[in-house]
DNA sequence: ACGATTATTGCGTTCTT
DNA sequence: AAGAAAACAATAATCGT
């Protein structure tokens, strides 16, 4: 059942749009796609951007389950590494074997190579998936948010990424690289509570995700988080459409670069409350945004500066 | 509760080996 | 190229009003 579950896909009409044109439209050199983006060999130019769209992906793995024959192996595997190996050329007694059974012997080895790594992949994969999918129902993403995830997963394992890190830290960063890539405003901290590893290990799965794969990933802006805040303090759609002004205006200024998203934001909710006479304290917006009063003071100082 | 001052943490850079 | 370390900025803590 978790395992229907895990291969379940969307499929819906945004899957083939990639009808990547094959010379750059600036320099006409040779373009190549990768998991994210079609670039030009020459010149660099973005030529066309999926937006985490692995969609070709899902078709050639499908492709593999179909060539794949014979038995079920999923649950037949559990060798554990300790994995029976064919020789070539001699049989148990060292004496030398026909052309025919050698060429069988080459065939059944090749399968059942071939056979064992797709067990192990598998595995990973399920494994993943499923953490994936917790972490996301955890943080009640949506449908389409949570399958990005997936998909950069998969990325991540087509990509050999998974080597000396945990499955769940890949997970983890999957789910995170998914929420940075639309504009979601949880912090790598809040998604890596979420899985049973050490943030560090998150970072650095993030990381190499990031770098490996190149994703689209814009960072946490004050602006995208004063919602937040704004609905976990009940706030009047009036202060909150303030405090969101004020953060933009502040990054369009440039001065919330390098800050705490949340910490900003918390002094833009606040500044906000002042301007309609008293709504919060500076304390109250300090800890549901999970900063400090200090933070809050240091970040109205600049908002007022950026007012003069 | 707010403001000012000091302490701590974190992080990108730079210097070594 | 990888690791250590000095330097800086942001945040936290503490005290005073």
């Amino acid at each position: 059942m978790a395992t229907r579950d895990i291969y379940e896909t969307n499929f819906d009409e945004d899957v083939q749009t990639n009808s990547s044109p094959n010379l750059c439209p600036e320099c006409d050199g040779r373009v190549t796609t990768n998991s994210v983006e079609t670039i030009c060999e020459d010149c660099g130019l973005v030529v066309d951007e999926q937006q985490i769209d692995h969609g070709p992906e899902w078709r050639t793995h499908d492709q593999d389950q179909r060539k794949r024959t014979g038995a079920p192996l999923t649950a037949a595997r559990h060798d554990r590494g300790l994995s029976t190996e064919i020789s070539h050329g001699k049989d148990a007694n060292g004496n030398e074997l026909s052309g025919q059974k050698r060429q069988r012997l080459s065939r059944m080895r090749r399968e059942q190579i071939r056979g064992r790594f797709q067990s192990k992949a598998e595995r990973n994969l399920a494994h993943g998936l499923g953490d994936v999918r917790r972490i996301a129902s955890v943080l009640e993403l949506s449908d389409s948010v949570r399958d990005q995830a997936c998909q950069l997963f998969r990325s991540a394992q087509n990509e050999d990424l998974l080597r000396g890190r945990s499955i769940e830290a890949i997970a983890a960063a999957s789910v995170y690289g998914a929420c940075r890539c639309n504009g979601f405003s949880w912090l790598l901290g809040e998604v890596s509570e979420m899985s049973r590893v050490g943030e560090s290990r998150v970072t650095n799965a993030y990381k190499t995700l990031n770098e490996e794969l190149g994703l689209p990933a814009q960072p946490v802006s004050p602006s995208m988080f004063v919602p937040r805040l704004a609905s976990d303090l009940e706030c009047p759609d009036e202060i909150r459409q303030r405090a969101r002004a004020l953060a933009e205006q502040a990054e369009e200024r440039g001065v919330t670069t390098g800050v705490h998203p949340a910490g900003f934001a918390a002094a833009c909710l606040y500044k906000a409350g002042q301007e309609q006479g008293k709504w919060v304290t500076q304390s109250d917006v300090a800890e549901t945004g999970n900063v400090t009063p200090t933070t809050v003071r240091t970040h109205h100082e600049t908002l007022d500066e950026l007012a003069v």
